[in-house]
DNA sequence: AGTTGGACCTGACTGC
DNA sequence: TGCAGTCAGGTCCAAC
């Protein structure tokens, strides 16, 4: 599912080859997508006709920035399975395409999301901020704003078990089940641990781990298991499963030790995936 | 306030 | 072969 690394991916590409481009047409074709809206007219009136000057990201949404006169922001969150791609006019449309940004050149951004959970919402202004989406939300974990001494702070109080807190947005932003996984084997910590029982050392590991898989992620432009639907701008599957230490590999030998990967429900019942012998 | 659990949604998979 | 049931998970909301 698209987290930091996969909306990181598109934002780039998006930004090599979209910046500049005028907005001619938008059309919602799935009125769930945007939801955000009374109706597509009105998502249509804060976009139609304005220039992209830039293409941002925040945690896992990436974020169109419009005009300087009459600024506004279209944000796509991609939720479970959304995705977004350049396209030339004319391609075949494919289903469950929830939205189609036309530009000027005729070329199109397409928004298609088979399950829905994303979401295509446009406000005035550029400052994420100021959206109700990304109010209370935590640092970008690659931004100089993630220290030691900030998760410090919030994980001394947090009862609750350390996966469940790095999937908290508003703790850190931009991290979900894949490298929420990935980031605990990295820094030999159990997700079924209570974050507030790491130490300052655990703390140092968990800072280091979460910097190193999510860039060495970006790198590898994403992961595309064999369930996940993502796809980067141009169609293309990340690398990054590769990669993968524990996610989805339940049973599977541990690559460092042999040690079967256990699977275990954390609250809500999702899984989580760990070695019983290199994370403690 | 923090934590937990259910709902939303569809396709893939399992078991009878 | 077919069909019901289960699972997957980002995020919101309700309940404890």
């Amino acid at each position: 599912m698209p987290e930091l690394p996969e909306a990181e991916t598109i934002r780039r590409q998006l930004a090599s080859l979209v910046t500049g481009a005028k907005v001619r047409h938008v059309e919602v074709h799935i009125a769930r997508s945007a939801r955000g809206h009374e109706s597509p007219e009105e998502l249509a009136a804060l976009v139609e006709g304005r220039t992209i000057r830039e293409v941002g990201r925040r945690g896992k949404a990436v974020l169109l920035f419009l005009d300087s006169k009459r600024p506004s922001t279209l944000v796509i969150r991609l939720g479970m399975t959304g995705a977004v791609k350049v396209v030339p006019p004319r391609e075949p449309e494919e289903k469950y395409t929830a939205g189609v940004v036309e530009l000027s050149d005729k070329r199109q951004i397409r928004y298609v999301d088979q399950r829905q959970f994303g979401q295509m919402v446009a406000y005035q202004g550029h400052d994420p901020n100021s959206m109700p989406e990304f109010a209370g939300y935590g640092p970008e974990p690659l931004s100089d704003a993630f220290t030691t001494g900030y998760l410090k702070q919030v994980l001394s109080r947090r009862s609750a078990i350390l996966e469940v807190v790095l999937m908290n947005q508003q703790i850190v932003a931009g991290i979900g089940k894949i490298y929420a996984d990935e980031i605990c084997f990295r820094a030999g910590l159990r997700p079924t641990r209570r974050a507030s029982s790491l130490t300052g050392p655990m703390r140092e590991r968990l800072w280091r781990a979460t910097r190193e898989v999510l860039t060495e992620a970006v790198e590898y432009r994403g992961t595309s298991t064999l369930d996940e639907t993502y796809r980067d701008a141009y169609g293309m599957p990340g690398r990054f499963q590769e990669r993968l230490f524990v996610y989805q590999r339940a049973g599977e030998p541990c690559k460092v030790c042999g040690t079967p990967i256990r699977r275990t429900a954390m609250p809500g019942g999702r899984g989580m995936h760990w070695c019983p012998k290199c994370q403690k």
